[in-house]
DNA sequence: CCTGACATTAGGGGATTACCCGATGTTCCC
DNA sequence: GGGAACATCGGGTAATCCCCTAATGTCAGG
């Protein structure tokens, strides 16, 4: 309790600094060391300020969070990473989380909400904010936890993952049955396993799961 | 000069609205008379607090902004709106400029020229960021020649492009049509007509078009 | 060698949705 | 007053989804 925590904001809107810097400021074990609004103000920030918790903006203007969380996890591991983020989305907390991120909250949660994700944080523990925490825990307790840098995609099996690959590239059902001369009834019963390994609700989730993968990954 | 503007904020993020007030204690001729952080607080807080300046987080949770701007200017068409966003998005700033929104800036401008533009809006004028301002403006002056490389989301109409961010989100027709309280079948027709603009296919491929398109380009 | 787990394949059947037809009321413009 | 575009829905049929079951085949472990 006595010790004080340092840490970086990197949001690019001027907005939302200005909130989380009045919101730091009636905390006395917060001590904020440093701001930056970019990618390229937070490298150099990183390196002196030395934080134990950086606090990142998702979607910062022009560059990708996601980068800058890649970033600083592996050239700070001892930083924690924080990150802000506008939209409930189970598609990028799952890929942070991989990343080793600390903790992912919504920006439209209250202020204490959030000052309890930070504490969380600080001790060294994670926190994700509920809305998708479920599913989320909820699929890593199906099976492991999930490594430092695991793909649940990962546990499809081979012929799974190849029409995964095919919704994901927007072929439909029947096309794919087709084209691996397949009964749509396989094709139905593999989409079906793939939602429970994923835990999507229904096909139209599977298709936007998908598709998101392929667009970063499945081109490799 | 000595007159007060009365202010109301609505925006669903706590750190935002923290922010713009911090801004806002700052001067004398700004009266903040009320928050609200949806659309179904906004309402009754227009009616009753009676705002010179409605000051609108344009992605409002999981109120579209757009929704709450055509409210206020049908129900209380003295309030002048400033719509606040997150991204620089002509597609958007055409539509709220048609609707009769008085000023359009962005989240990641300084706190200064937010009060610039405040202050421009709070005197009758109207006030779009100076980014998009002038193409937007000279687009406008002329008449509305559809660019070569225009994204063809823009011919879309509101109700439209609402429904397509709603379906890039990854949210089901059965539960679109019940968030903005339409029948399935009226989705069902939004869905087709744009299908046909689009030119695409079946409702898979606008499933994996808007996703894609939200993800970098509505992503809010 | 047998058992059990899992992958791959598929059918049946009811529920749901997509898809195309049209119809209505509104608004805005010529 | 048309006429065009928009937003809203209904009806009917075809397609699809979704859940249950289950037949093979493979492969690891007892």
């Amino acid at each position: 309790m006595t010790e004080l925590t340092r840490i970086v904001i990197i949001d690019d809107h001027p907005f939302v600094r200005e909130g989380l810097k009045q919101l730091l400021a009636g905390e006395a074990e917060f001590a904020l060391v440093g701001e930056a609004s970019s990618m390229k103000e937070a490298q150099p920030l990183l390196q002196t300020a030395a934080p134990d918790v950086a606090v990142v903006d998702l979607t910062l203007g022009s560059d990708d969070g996601i980068d800058l969380v890649r970033w600083i996890r592996e050239n700070h591991p001892d930083t924690r990473v924080l990150v802000l983020s506008m939209q409930e989305e189970a598609l990028y907390a799952e890929r942070l989380l991989r990343l080793g991120v600390s903790g992912y909250v919504m920006k439209n949660v209250a202020g204490t909400d959030f000052l309890g994700a930070l504490r969380k944080v600080a001790r060294g523990q994670r926190h994700v904010s509920s809305a998708m925490g479920e599913r989320l825990l909820s699929q890593m307790a199906r099976g492991r936890v999930p490594g430092p840098d695991e793909d649940p995609v990962s546990s499809l099996t081979e012929r799974e993952l190849e029409v995964f690959r095919l919704i994901g590239a927007g072929i439909s059902t029947r096309e794919i049955s087709q084209r691996l001369e397949l009964s749509m009834k396989t094709v139905d019963a593999h989409r079906r396993h793939m939602r429970e390994k994923l835990n999507l609700r229904s096909t139209s989730e599977l298709i936007r799961y998908a598709t998101q993968w392929v667009a970063d990954r499945g081109a490799a």
